[in-house]
DNA sequence: TTGAAAGCGCTAACAA
DNA sequence: TTGTTAGCGCTTTCAA
C-alpha cells in the first residue's frame, strides 16, 4: 500500500493552500463552492484519509464523549447508549465506551484511562464512585453527568430517577391489591448500587404499610439475569412458601422466577405475584405478561446527549450543575395486577 | 481550573527531560526504578493527563480497533463486542464501536468516519458491504475481520461460521423427528443477511427432503425482535393452521411466537414446535425452554480479538488471510424436541 | 539509562 | 475567500 497522504499534497493536487482544505473538510467553514468542490475531488482521486489525531491535538477538540456503563449485556443500558450515541453523532461526537462489570473500582481504572483521550464530556452510570475516582472527575474541566439514579451528592449534572421511589410505588401497588406477604429477590451488597436502591424502597414501602419485611432472598453478586432468577426463586419457595407476591431486582430475574414456578406448577398470579423492574421487552412478552416499572433507559440516553450538546455548545456563563429527573412509570400487567 | 499539564511540566518538577517522562509512562520501556517513582510523583501531584491525541500522531499508532455492528441492542452481538474487548484491552487496545442499524450505506459512512481515528484494526459484522466501502477497507493498510458470517468474497480476515449450515442442521433435525409441515419465520430481504443465510438454509434441506417449502411468513424489516416473532405466528397461524413446526430467524422471534401460541391455547411442541437461532438467555429459561442453534458469540468476539492482537504483533511477513470458522451447536430442547 | 532536536498532520491566529 | 506562520504535546531518532 501506499503510504500516507496528507493535507499538504491534497492542497497541491488542487491548487490551493492546506489551510483551504482543511476549511473544504469543515461543513461550516466559508469557502467557494467550487473550491470546495476541487478540492475533495483531489481528496478522493488521491485516496486522501482526514486525521483527526492531528486535528484533535491542534484544535483541542476530540469529539470524544465517554461513556461508562456497568455491563453491555444489559438491554437497558444497551438502549441508554443507542439513544445518547444517535443524538451525539449528529453533532460530530463519538462515545467512546467503558464498563465497569459494576466494580467502582475498574470504573475508577476507565475513567483514568479514557481521560487520557480528552473526552469533551463523561457520562457515568450512578452516584457511587471511589474517592480517586472523583478527584480525577474534578480536576477534569468538561461536563459530567450521572445518569441512572438520582445522587445525593451529584458530582456535577444529573439525568435519572430514583429507584427507591419507584420500587416504593410498586409496594405500595401490590398492598393496595391485597398482598401480605411480600419478598424481594434481588442480588448482594456488592456492586450494583441501582438494585440497592430498590431494596432500600421495597424496605421502607413495607415498613410504612406495617408489613413483615424478612421475606428477601439474595441471587448473588450483579448481574441477576434469568438464571439467578430462576434458582433465588427456588430458594424462596423453601424457605417462605407462602409468600404471596415477589418482587423481583430486574425483569429478568423476574422472567428466571416466573419460569421456575411454571416448570413446578405454582400458577401467576394465582398462586403467587411476580413484578421485575425496567421494562425489558420479555415484561411484555412473557405470559403470563409481567409487572413491571417502565424507567424510561431510551429517554435517560436522549435526554443526556442533549444535555451535553447543549452544555458544549453554550458560550454564556456556565449555568451551574442541571438536573433532569425521569419519572418512571408503573406498568401493571398480568403477573401482579 | 488550571489549564493543562504537560509532560514538559512534568518533567521540569521531576528534575529530567520531557523524553524520560514519556519513557516513564511507556510499562515497557527502559528507565532507572526511581526516576520512575520520581516522576510518577510528580505527575500524580501535578494532576497530569497523559494526552493519547499527541501520542497517537507522533508515534502513528491510535490504540483503537473499529468495530462495526448492526446494533447494540442485541445480546449476540453486544457479547461479542464485550468479549472482544475484554482480550482487546489487555493489549492497551479500545474499541471504536459503530452501529448500522442493518443498512450497508450506513455501515459505508461509519467505515469512512472511523477510518479518520487510525484504527489499528477493523472489524466488520458480515461480508456483504457496498463498493465504496470495500474500496475505503483496500485502501486501509490495516487488519480488516469479517465476523458472524463466512463471506464467499472476504475483504480479508473471517472468524464466523455459516448460517446456511447450521440452519440446515436444524431442519434436518425437524424432519428427523417427523415433521413435515414445517414453516420459515424471518424478516424480509433488506438488511439483515445472516437472516437470509438462515432462510436459505432452510429452503435447501427442505428442498433436498422434498418437502414443501411456501411456508413463509415475513416479520418485515430487521430486527426481528419478540413482537415481530408474536405478530408473524398469528400471521402463520392465520394462513398456514396445519404446520407442524415453525423455525424463527433468532430465539427472540421465537420466544415471541411461542407467547403468541400460550395465549391461544396452542401447546408447545404438543401442538406445534418451535426452534430459534442464536442461543439467547431466554432459549435456556423460557417454559417450555426453546430449541435453538448455539452460534458462541463470545467466541466469536474472543478469537476475534486474539487474531487482531496476533496479526499487530507479528513481526515477520504477513501471513495471508486468516480463516477461522466456529462450528455452531444444534441445542435441543423442550419446544421442538 | 538519559537527553536534545526535530517533526507527526493539522488548525488557530493573523494577514491579505 | 484564501494564504502564511507557528505550534498543539508527544515520540522518533540520534547522541551521550
Amino acid at each position: 500500500m501506499s503510504r500516507k497522504i496528507t493535507m499538504k499534497e491534497v492542497a497541491k493536487a488542487a491548487g490551493v493552500a492546506p489551510m483551504t482544505v482543511s476549511r473544504a473538510f469543515k461543513s461550516n467553514s466559508a469557502v467557494n463552492a467550487d473550491t470546495r468542490a476541487r478540492v475533495m475531488k483531489a481528496a478522493e482521486e488521491l485516496g486522501y484519509v482526514f486525521d483527526s489525531a492531528a486535528s484533535n491535538l491542534r484544535s483541542r477538540k476530540s469529539g470524544f464523549v465517554a461513556a461508562i456503563i456497568p455491563s453491555l449485556n444489559n438491554a437497558n443500558f444497551a438502549a441508554t447508549i443507542g439513544a445518547m450515541s444517535s443524538v451525539l453523532e449528529q453533532h460530530g461526537l463519538q462515545i467512546l465506551l467503558g464498563y465497569t462489570g459494576y466494580s467502582i473500582d475498574e470504573e475508577e481504572r476507565l475513567i483514568a484511562q479514557l481521560l487520557r483521550r480528552s473526552p469533551e464530556a463523561i457520562v457515568l452510570t450512578g452516584g457511587h464512585h471511589t474517592d480517586r475516582a472523583r478527584k480525577l472527575l474534578a480536576n477534569a474541566t468538561v461536563p459530567i453527568v450521572e445518569t441512572w439514579d438520582l445522587p445525593e451528592n451529584p458530582v456535577e449534572h444529573v439525568v435519572g430517577f430514583s429507584n427507591t421511589t419507584a420500587m416504593r410505588e410498586l409496594v405500595d401497588h401490590l398492598v393496595q391489591t391485597g398482598f401480605d406477604r411480600i419478598a424481594f429477590l434481588g442480588g448482594d451488597a456488592t456492586g450494583d448500587l441501582r438494585g440497592q436502591a430498590r431494596l432500600a424502597g421495597f424496605l421502607e414501602a413495607l415498613g410504612r404499610h406495617g408489613l413483615d419485611a424478612s421475606r428477601l432472598v439474595c441471587a448473588g453478586p450483579a448481574p441477576i439475569g434469568m438464571r439467578e432468577g430462576a434458582l433465588a426463586m427456588a430458594d424462596l419457595l423453601g424457605r417462605f412458601p407462602d409468600t404471596e407476591a415477589v418482587v423481583c431486582v430486574s425483569d429478568l430475574s423476574a422472567f428466571g422466577a416466573l419460569t421456575e414456578c411454571q416448570r413446578r406448577g405454582i400458577r401467576v398470579p394465582e398462586d403467587i405475584a411476580i413484578a421485575g423492574f425496567g421494562a425489558y421487552d420479555i415484561s411484555a412478552y412473557a405470559h403470563p405478561t409481567l409487572t413491571t416499572i417502565e424507567a424510561f433507559s431510551t429517554e435517560i440516553g436522549r435526554k443526556t446527549g442533549q444535555l451535553i450538546v447543549r452544555l458544549l455548545r453554550s458560550d454564556g456563563p456556565p449555568a451551574g450543575p442541571q438536573k433532569e429527573e425521569i419519572c418512571p412509570r408503573l406498568v401493571i400487567r398480568q403477573s401482579a395486577p
